[in-house]
DNA sequence: TCTGGGGTCCTAGGACCC
DNA sequence: TCTGGGGTCCTAGGACCC
C-alpha cells in the first residue's frame, strides 16, 4: 500500500496584534484599531475594519489626521503581550493535533495526514482558540504547505462564506482557488519575482502552477521551482522539527531620536548586546564572531548618509554578556565618525556553536573561563523579576535615546502590577 | 611555444518571510 | 521632527587545493 498523501493545515491568527489589543479592550470591539512598529514609526497591524483606510507600512506621522478623521485608535506595539498570547494560542493548537510547527508569532503548520473530518477539526480549532484566548484564527487545509497557505488566504478573503476554514485537498476546489488568486499572493513570490513572472505572462497562481518547473529553476532558482511544484500538489517542504537553534542572532533597533555622540551609541549597543546574548543563552549556544554596525537615517535626503560595520573575532566561543559587550562597545571606536546623525545600531552574533560541541584551543593565549553558573543565575533573576533587573552597568535604565512608545497598552498577562482590574458590584 | 579543470570552503549580497 | 526588527535560504564569486 502506498503512503498516505500528506495533509497540512495552516492556522493563522487574524490581525494578530490588533486582536490581542482588543481582547483586553472590549470597548474597542467595534472601533477600528492599528498597531505601530517600534518608535511608533509605521503601521504593522490593522484590525479588519481599519484595513480600508490604512495601508500596511504607512508612516504614523503621515496618517495621524486620517486616523482621527475615521476614529481609528492607534497602539504602540506591546511585544510582551503578543508573545504571551501567542504561547497560549500555540499550546491550545498543540493539544488538538498530532504535530505542530510554530512558524511565526501568529502562525502554525499542523500535520493532519490520515485524519478524517478535517473540516470539522478545523472548525473545532477555530472555536476552541477563540473561546479560550479571544483570538480569531483562520484555517487552510491542503496537500502541501504552499497550498495550505493559499487556502488560509482564501479563508480570510471569503470569511463570510467559509466561516474561516477552507479545505482544498479536493482538486476541483484547489483549481478554483488557483485560478482566482493573483500570483503575488503565493507564498514565496515577493516583489521582484512578481515583476519577473509578470513579464513571462504569469498572472495567477494557476499560471505559476502550470509553468515548467525546470525552466523556472534555470531562469531563477530552486526556490521558485519548489513553489510551482507545491502548487500542483507535489510536497517539497516538510513539517520542520521544532526549534532548531538559530545560526545567527540579531538585535537591531532605531533610536528614539538621532544620536551624534559616541557615548549614547555605546549605551545602545550594550543594551542590544544584553538582549542578543539572552537569546544566545536561551538556545544554549556560544558565539565566536560579532558584527556591530551603525547607520544614519536613510529617508531624509537632507541628512548626510553613512553606514558602516565591523567584524570582531572573539578569542574563543562564549556566551558571557560581559565579554561580548566589551568587545562590541570597544569596536564602535573603529566605525564611529563624528559629524553624522545616527539613527540605528545593530548587533549580530555569528558563527554560533552549541555548548559542548566546542573543543578548547591548546595554544590560545587566553583560555576560556567557565562563567556558565554566573550566566545561569543572571538569566534566572531576570526571568523571574523581569528583563533588565540585573544588568551590566553600561546599560542605562531609562535612556533618553530609548524607544518612543506613547500609546502602549499594559502588560496585562506578564506583569503583576499591570493585571486587569475587574470591579464587581 | 604550450598555461587545466574540478573540487571545497567561505563570504557577501539578494530575495523573501512575518 | 517622525519611515520596524529578526530571521532563513540560495547563489555567485574569490581563495585555495591538488
Amino acid at each position: 500500500m502506498s503512503k498516505a498523501q500528506p495533509v497540512f493545515a495552516l492556522i493563522d491568527c487574524n490581525s494578530f496584534y490588533a486582536s490581542c489589543e482588543r481582547v483586553f479592550r472590549p470597548d474597542l470591539a467595534r472601533v477600528p484599531i492599528v498597531v505601530l512598529s517600534n518608535n511608533d514609526g509605521c503601521v504593522i497591524a490593522r484590525s479588519y475594519d481599519a484595513k480600508p483606510y490604512v495601508k500596511m507600512g504607512e508612516p504614523y506621522f503621515q496618517i495621524k489626521h486620517k486616523l482621527q478623521k475615521h476614529g481609528i485608535v492607534p497602539f504602540s506595539s506591546n511585544y510582551a503581550l503578543y508573545g504571551d498570547m501567542s504561547e497560549r494560542v500555540m499550546t491550545l493548537i498543540e493539544s488538538m493535533v498530532p504535530a505542530v510547527e510554530v512558524y511565526s508569532i501568529d502562525e502554525a503548520f499542523a500535520d493532519l495526514t490520515g485524519i478524517d473530518g478535517r473540516d470539522a477539526l478545523g472548525r473545532k480549532i477555530r472555536s476552541h482558540v477563540l473561546r479560550c484566548t479571544g483570538i480569531p484564527v483562520g484555517v487552510g487545509i491542503a496537500h502541501t504547505k504552499t497550498l495550505a497557505k493559499l487556502a488560509n488566504h482564501t479563508a480570510k478573503r471569503l470569511q463570510a462564506q467559509t466561516g474561516g476554514v477552507v479545505d482544498i485537498c479536493d482538486p476541483f476546489k484547489r483549481d478554483w482557488v488557483l485560478r482566482n488568486t493573483d500570483v503575488a499572493e503565493v507564498w514565496g513570490v515577493g516583489r521582484k519575482m512578481k515583476l519577473h513572472l509578470d513579464a513571462m505572462g504569469i498572472k495567477t497562481a494557476m499560471d505559476l502552477a502550470k509553468a515548467d518547473p525546470w525552466t523556472l529553476r534555470k531562469k531563477f532558482s530552486v526556490v521558485i521551482e519548489k513553489t510551482a511544484r507545491e502548487l500542483v500538489g507535489t510536497p517539497c517542504l516538510e513539517l520542520d522539527e521544532p526549534d532548531p537553534p538559530k545560526q545567527e542572532i540579531c538585535c537591531s533597533r532605531m533610536f528614539g531620536k538621532r544620536l551624534t555622540e559616541l557615548a549614547p551609541i555605546k549605551e545602545a549597543v550594550a543594551t542590544y548586546m544584553m538582549r542578543a546574548s539572552e537569546k544566545l543563552r536561551a538556545q544554549q549556544s556560544l558565539c565566536k564572531k560579532i558584527r556591530v554596525s551603525i547607520r544614519t537615517g536613510m529617508f531624509n535626503p537632507e541628512e548626510a548618509k553613512y553606514a558602516n560595520g565591523v567584524l570582531i573575532d572573539m578569542p574563543y566561543p562564549t556566551d558571557d554578556v560581559r565579554l561580548l559587550t566589551k568587545a562590541a562597545v570597544d569596536a564602535l571606536d573603529r566605525v564611529f565618525r563624528p559629524g553624522f546623525k545616527y539613527s540605528k545600531a545593530e548587533v549580530l552574533l555569528m558563527s554560533l556553536c552549541q555548548q559542548g560541541e566546542y573543543t578548547d584551543d591548546m595554544f590560545a593565549t587566553s583560555q576560556p573561563i567557565d562563567t556558565t553558573k554566573l550566566m545561569v543565575v543572571l538569566d534566572q533573576i531576570n526571568g523571574r523579576w523581569g528583563r533588565g533587573t540585573l544588568r551590566s552597568a553600561s546599560v542605562p535604565v531609562n535612556p533618553d535615546w530609548g524607544m518612543r512608545r506613547e500609546m502602549m497598552s499594559r502588560s496585562y498577562t506578564t506583569k503583576l502590577d499591570q493585571l486587569w482590574t475587574v470591579l464587581c458590584q
